[in-house]
DNA sequence: CACATGACCTAAC
DNA sequence: TGTTAGGCCATGT
């Protein structure tokens, strides 16, 4: 299959898919791993692009000050709050 | 190439 | 502690 997004995007997609179940990442530590610590909007950007919503956690990834940010799915932050808390992540 | 957009971050008041 | 302003990055028009 064709690969969608850019090179930057993948990377990121990638990285989400790395994040295990019930855990939480920021926009910064990502940013970081993927050796560009000061790309957290970016970050944020190509999550909110992605193509394989369904298939990437991107609910996942929350801002560094330990709120959720936002969420381009159904329902917005209300449904990415729904899901954390259903992984067992209490948010603040 | 220049401008505008966004699920960000930090500093300053 | 809450709000404002500036900076930073990738993408799309």
């Amino acid at each position: 299959m064709k690969l969608k997004g850019t090179k930057f995007q993948q990377q990121v997609w990638r990285y989400l898919l790395k994040i295990p179940y019930g855990k939480v990442k920021t926009y910064k530590e990502i940013a970081i791993k993927l050796n560009k610590p000061n790309s957290a909007r970016a970050i944020a950007n190509a999550c909110a692009k992605n193509p394989y919503a369904p298939s990437i956690p991107c609910h996942r990834v929350i801002r560094s000050d330990g709120k959720l940010g936002g969420y381009s799915g159904p329902g917005g932050v209300k449904t990415k709050e729904k899901l954390l808390k259903k992984e067992g992540f209490l948010v603040k």
